[in-house]
DNA sequence: TCCCAGGGCATCA
DNA sequence: TGATGCCATGGG
């Protein structure tokens, strides 16, 4: 059993109830006040079991010979983002008078990520304007194909074994024409080790690793940013266009229509630094609160 | 039936 | 640089 202290502002209940919203994700499962997934560390298989209280989480590692515990430890905190200090990021909430409340409603809750940059990006091409319904039902389908297990929990499909597969493989789980190829060229450039987290960690800032992102065929300048915010941790991206950010400031009287850019730009202004902070929790406000207390 | 969904790309002015 | 049309399919 490892333990992790809670940092300043966070909020296991809060985290937990992002990954238990009412899509079923096929990459993890909440059971109680505890999440289990399986991920692939220092290149073995291990499956996670993490619960949380008020003084911290508690990691369960289930399998035989698994990964170090510094290594196990490292991944939790990044997937929780759990050492940022977002002191920061609350004091601004709380000085603006249409989202002060998320610093109430809201606290602790931690922009929840995606550690492994490929599933990221996958999943990012699969969701492009559908539905996040279909969506989770589109990576249901392709989990279960083409991905492994461990003791019955779900692996995201390795790069390589998504590189081999042809448009009509995709076209069988649904995935249209376009993402097909979107998701052949993805899988090549990983697999192939073009594009990978540390190569994109490596580059010099924030705008050259947009650069060499959207020089993809099939990932623009919304994939591009949420993969960021995800994966990388960046702050201060922004997805523009996305339809559920723009649809939470307009809701919050932050714009006065979906092409109110100048409105946009003003708001995000007062969050420097702290950009994507901001989108997640507006993201978190189109919930309906009945389901925060489910 | 109709509109829209956590976009991206090609084309055109 | 910005506007427009197309792709493509399920959910409400």
């Amino acid at each position: 059993m490892i333990h992790l202290p809670a940092p300043a502002q966070f909020s296991w209940t809060e985290c937990l109830w992002f990954l238990d919203r009412r899509y079923d994700d096929c990459l993890y499962a909440i059971e109680g006040q505890s999440v289990t997934k399986a991920v692939v560390l220092e290149g073995r298989p291990v499956l996670l079991r993490i619960s949380g209280d008020r003084e911290g989480l508690k990691v369960d590692v289930k399998g035989g010979k698994s990964a170090s515990e510094e290594t196990i430890q490292a991944y939790v905190r990044d997937w929780f983002d759990m050492d940022r200090d977002v002191r920061p990021f609350y004091s601004l909430l709380r000085k603006h008078p249409r989202v002060a409340y998320m610093a109430r409603e809201f606290k602790g809750l931690r922009l929840v990520g995606i550690p492994d940059l490929f599933e990221s990006l996958s999943w990012c091409i699969i969701g492009q304007q559908i539905n996040l319904s279909f969506a989770h039902k589109v990576k249901r389908q392709l989990v279960a194909a083409y991905g492994g297990s461990v003791a019955g929990h779900s692996l995201f499909p390795a790069p390589e074994v998504l590189a081999e597969l042809k448009e009509p493989d995709y076209k069988a789980l649904q995935f249209s024409r376009l993402k097909a190829e979107y998701m052949i060229t993805l899988s090549k450039a990983f697999a192939d080790g073009v594009i990978s987290k540390v190569a994109l960690l490596a580059l010099e800032d924030t705008e050259a690793r947009m650069k060499a992102l959207t020089s993809i065929r099939g990932i623009g300048a919304w994939t591009a940013n949420y993969a960021l915010m995800k994966s990388l941790r960046d702050t201060t991206r922004i997805p523009h266009g996305d339809v559920g950010l723009l649809k939470a400031l307009v809701d919050h009287d932050l714009m006065a229509d979906r092409k109110d850019q100048k409105a946009f730009l003003r708001f995000f202004a007062e969050f420097s630094g702290w950009e994507s902070y901001m989108v997640f929790y507006l993201w978190r406000s189109l919930s309906p609160p009945q389901l925060a207390a489910s």
